[in-house]
DNA sequence: TATTGTTATACTCTATAACTATA
DNA sequence: TATAGTTATAGAGTATAACAATA
């Protein structure tokens, strides 16, 4: 049983949709938050910063990686010190403006992140193992609609 | 820009699918979180645990709501003391069996709990009013395939 | 002994707002 | 004045473990 006995609508297919979305997610997001503290003694967010960095090799500002990661900037700087005073990621200063740094995975960090990387793949690649490669694709593309709507809501609607 | 630049890998059809997933609950819960403090001024757990009290009038008992929720004991203790404090629910005793209690609906919570249910229902189709009624449909098959797959995993494995 | 529910505690994550230092 | 980032604070949400009462 879980949340999804919760639907009790006049129009209920958009409300179940929800909850069976926020369902799955849950299930895949707990997994993967205890699996990463059990494994490599972090976190989620952590990870998901080290992601952000490791697509982009010269650094991101503290106000990208606040918009990437879509959380206020207090936040990144905790995360940040955290990782810093690990060895895992180093601010560096930008030229031409000395109020901002660059934010970058130390090779240490590297390191560190494509083990998790690996591991973290492996969970995911369960989790959807039920899926064909076309259920991924559709479930791919369908999500695509409602993340361009949330962006866009005059286009979609 | 969003979280979803974070996959890199050799298989990452998966992946890819994951971070949309993420990205596209994240967004609505977002808003559904942030409408009902604004309107409500109450949070999302508690919302959920009054819709599961919802569908079952004669109450749930602790550890049944703290399955549903998937959240351990001592957090639905902590809600439902608010929610007894503001008057919505109320712990009953069980018969036969005095350690435990049903907590059920008062009139005013279902009360308050119909209104909430109508804003809400009304934030959640929006939110997927890019999707026709089929979409919705293909997304919902789907992703019934990755929920049983987390819940049985070798029958469909 | 096992189970139901509570209490106590601690930690992560988050947003907000005030602050500094540069621009 | 505006922007980049930090600090301080408060609160939500969670898990864990010890506990009391009952089974």
């Amino acid at each position: 049983m879980d949340m999804e006995a919760r639907a009790h609508s006049e129009h209920p297919e958009a409300l179940r949709l929800w909850l069976r979305l926020l369902t799955c997610t849950q299930l895949v997001e707990k997994q993967v938050r205890s699996a990463l503290r059990e494994q490599f003694d972090t976190t989620l967010p952590r990870f998901d910063l080290m992601a952000q960095l490791e697509r982009a090799p010269e650094g991101l500002r503290m106000n990208e990686l606040s918009r990437r990661l879509m959380v206020t900037g207090g936040n990144v700087t905790g995360i940040t010190d955290q990782l810093v005073a690990e060895g895992l990621v180093e601010r560096v200063p930008v030229e031409g403006d000395r109020r901002a740094f660059c934010v970058r995975l130390t090779p240490s960090g590297r390191r560190q992140f494509n083990e998790m990387a690996r591991a973290h793949e492996a969970w995911i690649v369960e989790a959807f193992a039920a899926l064909g490669e076309k259920d991924i694709a559709t479930l791919y593309r369908l999500l695509g609609k409602v993340k361009d709507h949330f962006q866009n809501p005059q286009e979609t609607a």
